[in-house]
DNA sequence: ATGTTC
């Protein structure tokens, strides 16, 4: 993959056919993928033949290999000229996201009671495969509800604040959600999951601010140096996964018929305005409001445990996902058009002045919640006018070894151990669950984030250190 | 990511 250098956090892979747009990646050199074992390079210039892509196939600088799209991925179809919709571009894990909730409380005043808080958190949070939720929903109209209304619903139900819906990605719930094109095998896997972390890199933490970088940003983001958070970072679960499944089935028998032709068969697609294309995006956003509703549900657990043993509440900074794909309306050569911007692995970073903007977040931009891997940092950044990519950047610290290749290199040593020998307590989790997601497995968030900075995607807002964390 | 290979 011929990649021609243009700034030093910008890079090109020239349009070859049968590529309609270039690709771009963002990234420094030493963060780009490792031809010889991530492949992901050659996945962003096949996302660049899609039918009605516009500026480029673009990545982020965590990309790394994903199913048919790379994870960190961005791209943006023409909903009138024919553009696609692929569930690749999104993900299984539907609007999978990271939510960030802010205590009245600094770190110095938590520490003789952090054993309990996580103790409670622990016991709070349902976790790992399968097992367990904070609601079961056996009727089908309940789960429509949720369907439709995500965290508007779970507000609705008493769990959390009107408040909440401000400071959520479309104040709480998707638009045009169709629950008639969700599976009822879909239906049967979410049922009992509603509230739960699941596993792999999902996670509740409860950090500590280390470093604020913009005072007054920080401050209308409601963080200040010292003070104690809890990040929340999880998905649609098995619901989401099958809602997935099912319509890349679809589509792929039905893409040739569309006149549809892609280098890989993990880019199943179909055009927007098309009856598959409507049923995905239908499905999707369903599955959307589930993941968010999930968060919901998972925060206001987090805050009865934190008022119980801290005496603390918790206030929302922002819920946002970063594996969705949207209608939105961009300038593509000087010309406003409706576009549908996948983003896999890359968070949507509104500029200040941006009209979905809550009134009090207006004036500095969207808040961007970049949780870094297990035991390091993660961040909090914000949107900026003029971003290249459709107001996206990076969502994490992106893996480098695979979770076969993270647990080889944990062979012998003792995850759990090492992790509490960096004081970061932790709850849950198998022994291979956490040796899967060691930092060692990831590239460094700090780099990932600068480079993001450096491509004029984001900047950067506050660093937050984990002081705990509750794993599936 | 995922009832971890329908």
């Amino acid at each position: 993959m011929e990649l021609v250098e243009e700034s030093p956090y910008r890079f090109r892979i020239d349009r070859h056919d049968p590529m309609r747009v270039p690709g771009v990646v963002f990234a420094s050199r030493s963060l780009l993928p490792d031809a010889g074992e991530d492949r992901s390079l050659e996945q962003v210039a096949n996302v660049a033949t899609l039918p009605g892509i516009v500026d480029a196939s673009y990545a982020m600088p965590d990309v790394h290999w994903g199913y048919g799209f790379p994870i960190g991925g961005v791209a943006a179809t023409d909903v009138a000229r024919g553009g696609v919709v692929s569930p690749g571009g999104v993900g299984f894990d539907i609007s999978c996201g990271v939510r960030l909730l802010a205590a009245d409380l600094d770190r110095d005043g938590l520490r003789s009671r952090l054993d309990a808080l996580l103790d409670g958190l622990g016991e709070a949070t349902p976790r790992g495969m399968g097992r367990g939720a904070v609601w079961h929903l056996s009727n089908r109209a309940e789960l429509d509800a949720v369907l439709r209304g995500g965290s508007r619903y779970a507000v609705e139900r008493g769990f959390g604040v009107q408040r909440d819906l401000a400071r959520c990605e479309d104040a709480g719930a998707v638009a045009d959600a169709d629950p008639a094109r969700v599976s009822e095998r879909a239906i049967e896997r979410g049922a009992g999951q509603v509230g739960s972390l699941g596993s792999g890199n999902h996670f509740l933490e409860v950090q500590a601010v280390e470093e604020v970088y913009d005072d007054a940003v920080a401050t209308a983001f409601g963080l200040r140096p010292g003070q104690v958070c809890v990040m929340i970072h999880c998905g649609s679960r098995g619901l989401g996964h099958q809602i997935c499944t099912d319509h890349v089935r679809k589509m792929e028998k039905v893409m040739a018929r569309h006149g549809i032709h892609v280098p890989d068969r993990q880019l199943a697609c179909a055009p927007v305005s098309s009856a598959e294309g409507r049923a995905y995006l239908g499905a999707m956003a369903a599955a959307a409001n589930y993941a968010r509703a999930n968060r919901q549900l998972l925060a206001d657990a987090a805050r009865r445990v934190f008022a119980r043993v801290t005496g603390s509440r918790l206030d929302l900074v922002y819920d946002v996902s970063h594996n969705l794909a949207k209608i939105e309306t961009h300038a593509v050569d000087g010309a406003r058009r409706a576009l549908c911007v996948h983003r896999k692995g890359a968070t949507r970073a509104l500029p200040p002045g941006h009209d979905e903007l809550p009134d009090d977040l207006r004036d500095v931009g969207q808040p961007v919640l970049i949780p870094g891997s297990m035991g390091t940092g993660s961040y909090v950044l914000t949107g900026v006018p003029g971003s290249p990519a459709f107001a996206s950047t990076c969502h994490g610290a992106g893996r480098v070894q695979s979770r076969r290749q993270a647990v080889r290199a944990e062979r012998g040593l003792d995850p759990r151990a090492q992790l509490e020998a960096q004081d970061v307590a932790v709850r849950g989790a198998s022994r291979r669950g956490l040796a899967e997601e060691m930092p060692a497995a990831y590239k460094d968030v700090s780099a990932v984030v600068a480079a993001a900075e450096g491509a004029g995607l984001c900047r950067r807002v506050a660093r937050l250190v984990p002081l705990g964390v509750v794993k599936g």
